[in-house]
DNA sequence: ATTATCTATAGATCTATAGATAATGC
DNA sequence: ATTATCTATAGATCTATAGATAATGC
């Protein structure tokens, strides 16, 4: 097998052993040192050593840093978000039922990959005025939690919904900050765990199993 | 009323009006800025500029910038750690009762004050060793909700316990954003919500009211 | 010709130190 | 004399741009 040969100046390094393009060995890289570091600790210089090229060679990929960490983040909130339209499309599923699937798949994104992405909402730079298509993307997401928590317990006055819907989400946000910690409790173990506990946490009684 | 003389070159800005020790000014300046842009996004300038003395100035009373998040961190996390060994000895009230209160008293530490010192946990860069001392005494709290949350559930096996563990500390700290994201729900209402969903996400079936 | 990279660097920071200065204390 | 502050600055970054270069494509 030859590697394909490819258009422009080579790579002082060499040429990228891992088969993705050269965007993807940048964000690759950036998802490890902000997830780790954090954004304004990282120095693009950094982000192009860990990528295996130059520091200005990131400029022909990304409009600068910031548009790194915007790829970042949209990929993170797309999948669970087109989830959650999908499971509140679907009246026959009862919505303790909904409810649980889009915890445990959103748990499974943030913290199955390889760089525990989740980390980077943590990140007080996300807060910038420059990142707010990926807020509403985010505050969408909310609101199906939302609406499957008042589905799933209709007895329930609005404002201790909402505080509940609160607690919910915040529970998937802190359980990226236990994978952080503690990178023991990973993958399917974490994720149901969380889904169960996120029932509880919500007042939502298990259904006869 | 005659505001005390003090030793030292006046400030160029005018002496401070805060009442606060030189110190103090400086953590308030820092935990402002640290909560809400992050700490390498936080220059020592605008430190002092919110003080209201000179960069310089700083490190009269301070080794270096880590040094401030150091005194801002250690702050943050030995009161919630006195109330714990408190609770711990206190065998005579129930352990569901004191995991409850405990709840209670850290989500109001971390949320309560005026600039949520909470998510300074979330910053990367106190994963760095220069903390070490911080992430030991997180540790120990941390070790006394797991043996709250033993005793309260007796017949649980020891990694479910620990599994929940983990979910309740994760809840705590997840609260911090929920804060952040929408100040509305804060102060005592809050930390009550938070700590009857605590009680519900260990799984602890609440005593007859 | 087009593309992906490179080298070099400008200009703007940022942290920490050196040493001066303007108060009070004795 | 002691203290808390100041001004000035060294040296180390860091981001982004300008323009050259070394491949492939036609």
């Amino acid at each position: 097998m030859t590697t394909a040969r490819r258009v422009g100046r080579p790579r002082a390094q060499g040429p990228s052993a891992t088969g993705r393009t050269p965007r993807e060995d940048v964000l690759a890289a950036a998802a490890e040192l902000f997830t780790s570091r954090g954004y304004s600790a990282t120095s693009t210089r950094a982000i192009a050593d860990l990528a295996g090229l130059r520091q200005a060679s990131l400029y022909h990929w990304f409009d600068g840093k910031e548009a790194i960490l915007a790829a970042l983040l949209e990929g993170t909130v797309r999948p669970s978000l087109e989830l959650a339209r999908e499971l509140l499309a679907d009246t026959a599923t009862p919505a303790a039922a909904r409810l649980r699937a889009l915890c445990r798949a959103d748990v499974e994104l943030l913290c199955g990959g390889p760089y525990n992405l989740g980390v980077l909402y943590l990140l007080p730079e996300v807060h910038a005025e420059r990142f707010a298509d990926f807020h509403r993307t985010r505050a969408e997401l909310k609101a199906a939690y939302g609406e499957l928590i008042a589905k799933a317990l209709p007895g329930l006055a609005a404002d201790e919904a909402g505080l509940r819907t609160d607690l919910v989400f915040g529970l998937i946000e802190g359980v990226i900050l236990i994978r952080r910690q503690d990178p023991s409790p990973t993958g399917p173990t974490l994720a149901d765990a969380a889904a169960d506990g996120a029932l509880r946490l919500a007042g939502i009684t298990p259904a006869a199993s």
